[in-house]
DNA sequence: GGAAGTTTTGGTCGACAAGACCAGAACTAG
DNA sequence: CTAGTTCTGGTCTTGTCGACCAAAACTTCC
């Protein structure tokens, strides 16, 4: 701080929580947005956010504008990673805001059961690829929570967050194959999984097969381990194509 | 953002941008830290910072702060990293602060050259460690900054931003194992590093041997290659015990 | 009921990477 | 000239990762 520097004169700033909340649903990545009801950006697809209380944490700030969009009250996974404060990313006034990426299981009947044309689930990759205009900064945004997804997968092991209490290999398969773009061999990905203790645990019962047949999967649910790290590395480099 | 929002009533913060500067010095992994003058927490050590401009992005007072405090203006690295805004974190007012975190090569004689009294590289594990009080959340602000600094390392290949232009791959060497806690074999390591073409280019010239003798270094550039993560990886796990 | 298709589970094999260890090369200090 | 230190290069073992194959268990269709 600068010498002789007075407390009560300081620049101002609006400070706002935005939440990038990512899913899985139909088998593939997807973002929720809202629509936006006022200007700037009128009409235009954002994702969820809102102004920082000042009694309140960044992260509890989070929490609350997660529960005011979703009703889900308890996230599977809400993750600080970025901060954006460029003076014209807000054309009203001068605005930082707080990214966070939250991990929900598929909340397609969550969004559905609101009002269904303010907020929606998009494919994460039409959004990247600009097939949808995001108000403000919002596309640099998403693309930075995808980029911090992609790493916390395999440092942090948030795989499980995408899937339910109880899952099978191939939901959780079906996770990194989403978010990193990669296949991976169904066999290769059990061994690695069940090959420690800690990361699975299996329940006994069996997961119903899909509408194409197949043998039922056994149900697992998730370990401690994951904690410290998942089990599933990336070496070759994910596909940068998008 | 709620219906009927109007632009003039939000809460209004103090902005931040802190920087954790950490460089390498006498082979250990140092932080710059500031003596503060004035009320709250005068006498202590902290991390250099002040307020964000409404003018300038959030980056460009990252690199102003970092100018101010060390001289150095072109950073070999400065990454943000973390936002703080628990609504006590600062006594006098709410302040939101956006961290850094900076990498320079060996900045001792920078340091030195400003007033002394003010300014000093202190051992980060001894801030970790508790020996040095820090102001407000610096220490828990210290510590993930570590923390990003070690994935930083494996994924984005920081390594060479704390070495100079050229350098010996015992330097490198170093860095890895002052930032990491760990032991690393001299001829492995030089094996992952020269094995692929783009890490380091040799400049032909010869480093001259330390005080205890041993044969002369090669010194080498750093490639292009870093961009795209670094060459080494640790599967054992850093030791959590700082 | 049987055949074909699909998905899960389990096994084998080879390529590659990582680490332990050793030895020679090249310098400094006494 | 000898001892000590550091860098460079080599070999070997171990373990992991991915490709590939095969059996098990279910669905759907005929």
């Amino acid at each position: 701080m600068p010498v002789g520097y007075d407390p009560a004169r300081f620049p101002a700033f609006a400070v706002t929580v935005d939440v990038v909340i990512l899913t899985m649903s139909g088998g593939v990545l997807q973002v929720l947005l809202v629509r936006r009801g006022e200007a700037p950006f009128a009409g235009m697809w954002a994702i969820p956010g809102g102004f920082k209380r000042p009694s309140e944490t960044l992260d509890e700030a989070a929490r609350r504008e997660l529960a005011e969009e979703t009703g889900v009250d308890a996230a599977s996974l809400l993750t600080q990673f970025a901060a954006y404060g460029d003076p014209e990313r807000d054309p009203r006034m001068n605005v930082v805001t707080i990214a966070y990426l939250a991990v929900l299981r598929d909340v397609g009947a969550v969004v559905a059961g609101t009002d269904a044309a303010e907020a929606a689930l998009i494919p994460v990759f039409d959004v990247l690829n600009g097939k949808l205009d995001l108000a403000f900064d919002h596309l640099r945004i998403v693309r930075d929570a995808l980029e911090r997804a992609r790493v916390e997968l395999e440092l942090s092991g948030i795989a499980t967050a995408f899937v339910g209490t109880t899952f099978t290999l191939a939901e959780l398969r079906a996770v990194y194959e989403a978010v990193w773009g990669v296949q991976l061999d169904a066999a290769n990905f059990r061994r690695s999984i069940v090959a420690e203790e800690g990361w699975v645990i299996p329940t006994g019962r069996q997961a119903r097969p899909g509408p194409a047949g197949g043998r039922p999967a056994e149900l697992y649910r998730a370990g401690r381990a994951w904690n410290h790290g998942g089990p599933i590395h990336r070496l070759q480099r994910t596909d940068e194509r998008n």
